[in-house]
DNA sequence: AAAGACGTTTCTAGCGCTGTACATTGACGG
DNA sequence: CCGTCAATGTACAGCGCTAGAAACGTCTTT
């Protein structure tokens, strides 16, 4: 390796050092004029910049977070990033991340119980100041077991351990607004879309507990055959399972979806079917997606406030952060309905 | 602090040494078994892992990337996460990462230049291996005088200067495909969706170019009135050129849209005004986002093979972080028509 | 039995920065 | 004229890990 950099293969890269040397004064005081520290005579951290500018040095951030323990990261493990409504939240977490001066690492987990795993294990690598985490495999036992030093937080409803402080809507009143919303234009055979056999996280339960509260509190009879069934968490497989019911003759004038992409396959069944929406069906979907404002009809769609999300969890880790030890905390965030044209309001 | 943890403030974290201590070794023997370097007798091997597992021993990332130089990162810096076609793109990329060993840490440049030139900024500061960036408002100029020591491999066709790797697809070819598609269903009156003003990626102007050659190609006659403009890239603006069009009495049968989201603005726009697609017009959208899949009618898209980008952008990433120095690569990678509904195959 | 040869383990100097402890200076009051 | 204090600077010991050099057996070889 040539540090002269004259052969252009590597540069070396200017330290602290070669700034104090070249400026003719401490490590320290360079350190100081970097961090802009008040005490420097206005002479010398004019020679030292200049020194700085002249090298073009820049800290190098592995060796300050190694001095100081602090990494200025964290880790967003998400089941998809490309799932709509995770790189939404994904960008809402980004930009609460710059605001508060944090970098974003983000984990894929694909929602592989073994990935999961390693995302918490991560936590104590010192990679990271916090973690914040929508599991969808994982259980409170998997997670509370876990117990490591790095601050963590959950998003979702999959896992709730006593200790862990956790982002969520409320997803019943959330799905109770949905299913009053369709009552309230007159269904009065409504289905819900859709149950996953797999399914391990809360939210799916949570949302039909809503859907049939607001039955209930209509008067309208529960109907087994309207809750609709799915093979994953797919458009394709709403799209399916919707065709199936058609197929079985069921009959249903509006739709409850626990996610906009079972709404998108709902949407397209039911167009392909011959079925106006919302005419004949109308159609509620759960996330609001920017999906939902360009779909034919546009959807209207359970809107969690995905800003609040972030800013509740940086809140909560940064709480953490800063030494809070105690038990975890369970904060419901704010969502509302998205009114558009797949179930627009009562007529 | 409380390095004792008894308050369970600040659980001291378990470091090198103290297993080495209790293992009653070196710590250079303990690494040698972290590394799983070979000449450690079994034995030792054995009660030093021991000691790591009782002791729940996880190597410090950040000491180790100092000592090493290493930091087994990269930087991924795109305009939007919540863009489609760019969550893809991030989904490849995180998923090529994880096989190569690195992590990524995601920057949103949102398009605005300082972002930009600080991501690039970043390289220098020791926080990556590498960085692997999609630039929309900085030139070849901007991002050539910034000669950072830290591997770039670009993406997209917005700058293209000499000295830095890149990965793109073709174009022209993939526009002239497309136009071409259109052209072999009887389309002969084709609009291209949509130039903007401020544009100053490269992209459109090559899409455009491919679209002109294929009506060229086909005899058929340039007509500036079929070149929509848009004001910016969103379905919102590509849905309003389209109206704006159909207002003014423009006449057409197909359109090539630079962008799924264009394309879908114009779906929803020509399904409003009582067109049948591809009946009246036929459409193609460009990125074949997952969106294109769940339209009404589904979309066909413009491929560019995503995978592929990824890969090769990781490819010349890696070289260059091996010590390659020398002039830019520029990678074209393959793409496809995905025929879907909106314009299906001749019939 | 001495000398190599080799496999195994220890020693230790960094990686670049921060922050504490300490030294220096000059201003000011008594 | 000395002591005190605040304002500035310097020196240097870590942060936890890596990796090359050196040391230490142990086993052959002569």
């Amino acid at each position: 390796m040539d540090p002269t950099g004259l052969d252009g293969t590597n540069m070396a890269r200017v330290r602290l050092i070669d700034v104090a040397e070249l400026a003719g004064v401490s490590m320290k005081t360079v350190s100081n004029v970097v961090h802009n520290y008040p005490h420097v005579a206005p002479a010398l951290r004019e020679k030292v910049q200049a020194a700085i500018d002249q090298l073009g040095y820049r800290p190098n951030l592995t060796a300050r977070r190694l001095a100081t323990g602090k990494t200025g990261m964290i880790a967003l493990a998400i089941p998809e990033i490309d799932h709509p409504y995770f790189s939404e939240l994904s960008r809402h977490i980004a930009e609460e991340a710059t605001r508060r001066g944090y970098r974003v690492i983000i984990e894929q987990t694909l929602s592989d119980p073994v990935v999961e795993r390693a995302v918490l294990s991560d936590r104590e690598a010192g990679l990271v100041d916090g973690v914040i985490f929508h599991p969808v495999r994982m259980g409170s036992l998997d997670i509370a077991k876990l117990d490591a030093a790095t601050p963590l937080v959950l998003l979702g409803e999959a896992a709730m351990p006593v200790m862990t402080d956790h982002v969520m809507i409320d997803n019943v009143s959330a799905a109770l607004d949905a299913t009053r919303h369709l009552l309230a234009r007159g269904c009065r055979r409504i289905a819900f879309l859709g149950v996953i056999a797999a399914d391990i996280t809360g939210s799916t339960n949570q949302r039909l507990l809503g859907y049939q509260q607001g039955l209930l509190e209509a008067g309208v009879e529960l109907n087994p055959e309207l809750v609709f069934t799915a093979s994953e968490f797919t458009a394709e497989a709403g799209l399916r399972s919707v065709a199936k019911a058609l197929e079985r003759g069921v009959r249903f004038d509006g739709v409850v979806c626990r996610d906009d992409r079972f709404a998108i396959g709902a949407l397209k069944t039911l167009h392909d079917s011959g079925r106006s929406v919302p005419g004949d069906v109308a159609v509620v979907g759960w996330d609001n997606t920017f999906l939902a404002a360009y779909t034919s009809p546009t959807l209207t769609s359970v809107a969690p406030r995905k800003t609040a999300i972030a800013r509740a969890a940086f809140d909560l880790l940064e709480e953490r952060i800063a030494g809070y030890r105690g038990v975890g905390r369970h904060m419901i965030v704010g969502h509302s309905l998205e009114v558009r044209e797949s179930a627009p309001l009562a007529p």
